[in-house]
RNA sequence: GGCUCCAUAGUUCAACUGAAUAGAAUAUCAGAUUUCGGCUCUGAGGGUUGCAGGUUUGAAUCCUGCUGGAGUCACCA
């Protein structure tokens, strides 16, 4: 039990037997470094259910406090403030149960709760990943580690948009122009082939579009009457009927694409339990429209398009299936959702990756879900997340204004290798290692860059000046675990019995810090939020810097204080490696 | 125009969801270290939390109105 619960439990029963009356919860907070004492109980709330000096009141439940909680040496009270001293002995058997647990700070699920199925990346199958897939993919993949640490079983998925217009217009251009291309014949990935057919269809639309104006078309009319685009909806009707040629260089081509991801996603370090093809679920969702009529959630107008009426909950109406019976974008959502629990019997919830620009349709996507009656609806979360921006304004992907996801980490990658070798602490590592080593910190620079700013907030990203791997960052932290694992090599000798010894203040620092871990991975969880697990792991690690700096870990001539020291490093190392984990990031043993 | 989100040191980010003097990093300046990894540590300067009201014992946080930025309001996805 924490010593939090503890002194709850005991506020509330003083709080009764002082003025008879109940409450319901007390407001703590860690105390201030200024003050003396160690967790503060707020007193200002507790004036709702009984009015007086918040001072006096202080000083009554401390008092009542240091007779009955035998873990309590001291109190003072400052305003509203009770600040309460803990005994160092509550410290370092804390410590001593936490020390050999593997999991600390994760729940294990229960057999019979609900999973949750998270949803990230979605890419489209034309163009290669860029910038803010990466945002995307590592939000949505730590999400997905951490309430699965907070104790719910997950899965991981993605729905991958392989079909529409936009697909036929790369096959077109390739087709046109490729003079049979292949990945393997022009030494590229497969979905940068495609994407290069993607915007060679774009310029040569724009060339037939021109040619047409200078013709004397309006510019409106030639955008419609293109040959290129002609094509390319006559290709699409094609593909939908089944056309065995199409359909065929539809599958080729797809398979490039998803070969390249492939590559991306593992040097990303992601991964996925299951996949969602548009291709195969565009279709779903009409049997639900049905449904959704006879129960009166939705109604249909005189050219038979069905929508739902959503005024009264402040919204506009939706369309939910268009006048010559087609599926929309809502359509298929709706029957994704709904084909997933079916798929997955125990999921209770999902959550959904995407980005902001897209909060509304999430808005109506959820209500309606609701509104047909399904008892998971209530458990749906758009993580939705803002852009990043480049200095130079908005990536876009037809002018060529992006940052290749692979880029970058090649990028970052190399920035690491140069800072590497400037240090020079890597003899005996073989290339291979080193080269992981590398990737290890440069991905770990950029991941942590991205994952400690809070979702909602655009991230402004500036290649040129790169990711800093000083102050609060990735290898700043990298770097603390490694220079621990280096002491640890060094200790020759058996520490690993408990040991009781009086504390010294950055040890206790450092044993509070280690304390909040698994509230902060709950924290962490409730807001889907990944920024919290980072700027814990970065406190820390502060802490510990402060610990380092202050005293003698293998230098420590009293035998107790020196095994404490090491067993304290290790466990503050483990921590690090696992909030990392939750992040995404490795941590390398040297570096 | 309606709705939604954002605005905090020069810059990049925090602030436990309403609490003590709004904290870190970075950059600048000044220091520490015969020591376990000098990518470490200590200190200084730097703020009218976009503006104006309101609620509250207490507001960066909640409410109202402005200003600025972004998104969205498709029988596109």
């Amino acid at each position: 039990m924490s010593i939090q619960n503890i002194i709850e439990t005991k506020v509330k029963e003083g709080f009764l037997a002082l003025y008879n009356i109940e409450i319901p919860t007390v407001e703590f907070q860690a105390t201030r470094k200024e003050f003396e004492g160690d967790i503060t109980v707020v007193v200002f709330p507790l004036l709702r259910y009984k009015k007086g000096n918040p001072v006096q009141i202080g000083e009554d439940l401390g008092k009542y406090v240091l007779e009955n909680v035998p873990e309590i040496t001291n109190y003072n009270v400052l305003k509203g403030f009770l600040n309460l001293v803990v005994d160092d002995s509550f410290y370092t058997e804390f410590f001593n149960t936490i020390y050999s647990d593997a999991t600390y700070g994760f729940i294990s699920p229960k057999a019979d709760d609900k999973a949750m199925m998270v949803e990230y990346s979605s890419p489209n199958t034309n163009k290669p990943l860029h910038l803010g897939h990466v945002r995307n993919n590592l939000l949505g993949y730590s999400v997905a580690e951490i309430i699965k640490a907070a104790g719910k079983k997950v899965y991981k998925t993605q729905i991958i948009n392989d079909r529409g217009i936009h697909i036929c217009k790369s096959m077109l251009a390739w087709e046109k122009f490729g003079n049979g291309e292949t990945p393997e014949s022009s030494h590229l990935k497969g979905d940068k082939l495609v994407g290069n057919y993607y915007v060679r269809f774009d310029q040569e639309y724009k060339k037939e579009i021109a040619q047409l104006i200078s013709e004397g078309k309006t510019e409106e009319e030639a955008k419609k009457e293109a040959p290129l685009l002609l094509e390319a909806q006559q290709m699409l009707l094609k593909w939908e009927a089944g056309d065995a040629q199409v359909v065929a260089l539809w599958k080729k081509m797809n398979a490039w694409v998803y070969a390249g991801f492939d590559v991306t996603y593992k040097s990303m370090g992601v991964d996925f339990d299951n996949l969602y093809y548009e291709s195969n679920t565009y279709l779903l969702g009409k049997d639900v429209v049905e449904q959704g009529l006879e129960k009166g959630v939705f109604y249909k107008k005189e050219d038979g398009s069905v929508w739902c009426d959503l005024t009264e909950d402040g919204l506009d109406e939706k369309i939910v299936l268009r006048s010559d019976g087609t599926a929309v974008y809502m359509t298929q959502d709706i029957g994704t959702a709904i084909q997933r629990v079916k798929d997955y019997a125990d999921v209770g919830g999902m959550v959904y990756t995407v980005g902001n620009e897209q909060d509304y349709h999430f808005q109506v996507l959820f209500l309606i879900l609701k509104k047909l009656g399904f008892d998971w609806a209530k458990q749906l979360h758009h993580l939705s997340y803002g852009m990043v921006d480049l200095p130079s304004g908005k990536m876009k992907s037809r002018e060529g204004t992006v940052v290749d996801a692979d880029d970058l980490m090649i990028e970052m990658t190399a920035t690491a290798k140069e800072i590497s070798e400037e240090l020079g602490k890597l003899d005996g590592y073989s290339n291979i290692e080193k080269n992981e080593l590398y990737q290890t910190i440069g991905l770990g620079a950029l991941k942590y860059f991205i994952l400690k700013v809070d979702p909602k907030k655009r991230i402004l990203f500036d290649p040129k000046s790169s990711v800093d791997f000083q102050g609060n960052t990735g290898p700043f932290i990298q770097y603390t675990y490694a220079r621990i694992q280096s002491i640890i090599r060094k200790a020759d000798f058996d520490y690993s019995q408990p040991v009781t010894i009086e504390l010294h203040e950055k040890e206790k620092e450092l044993l509070k810090q280690l304390e909040l871990y698994p509230e902060t991975v709950q924290q962490a969880a409730a807001n889907y939020s990944p920024a919290v697990i980072a700027n814990y792991t970065y406190d820390l690690v502060k802490e510990f810097n402060s610990f380092y700096q202050n005293v003698h870990i293998l230098g420590e001539e009293n035998l107790d204080k020196k095994i404490f020291r090491i067993q304290l490093s290790k466990k503050v190392a483990d921590t690090i490696k696992s909030a990392f984990l939750l992040l995404g990031i490795k941590v390398p043993e040297r570096m």
